[in-house]
DNA sequence: CGGGATCCCCGACGATACTG
DNA sequence: CAGTATCGTCGGGGATCCCG
């Protein structure tokens, strides 16, 4: 699957997140602020995810396509999954375990 | 999210749905050869799916866990949007996917 | 047959300098 | 500020050999 060789670099979802979050369009330096990353990455990430049509570029900055937010809304049972499984996984772990972080 | 990385790996989802699609256990050979790669990607991919116990390993070969069945169906809407997000964006686009591979 | 060990290659990433 | 170019590094993955 194509998405996932997609999803699965550097900072990839970690851009879709920020810029999901975010009140307005960020411009490329609040996005490699926000993504805490290099003009290299960041600039080849959003080439792919526009490419991808996930996310457009206006005037006033990048800002998430309607695909998209459709990709992240298809993504949430996937990480509320990926949650449930790693904290099944580290039960030894040091043991913050018992309270569910919500962020 | 530690579960794109694990997936996103180069025969992770492969291994996956060969191992569902199997009406048996699958042994390292019968894996090697259904997901066509080598033993040392199959052997480092076996062994992260073991320890995030998705897989599991008896005297008659390879099988999905629970979780890992659990995994898959949590994965089957991510594998729709993927089918259609791919069907409406590369119609006719110049496929640089993947190139053919050499055996 | 199972599956570790090795060797090599290539692409991704990080840092940073640089141009418009 | 936006984005590109360059360069070194690092790790994953392909192929193979081989032992238990």
């Amino acid at each position: 699957m194509a998405l996932l060789d997609l999803m699965g670099r550097r900072m990839a979802l970690r851009i879709l997140w920020e810029l999901a979050n975010a009140p307005a369009p960020l411009t490329f330096r609040a996005l490699q602020d926000a993504a805490d990353t290099n003009p290299g990455v960041l600039n080849g990430r959003l080439r792919e995810l526009r490419d991808a049509r996930l996310v457009e570029h206006e005037a006033d900055g990048y800002r998430l396509s309607d695909g998209g937010r459709s990709l992240l809304a298809v993504l949430l049972p996937l990480h509320g999954w990926a949650e449930a499984w790693a904290a099944a996984g580290k039960p030894s772990a040091p043991g913050r375990v018992r309270s569910p972080r919500k962020r």
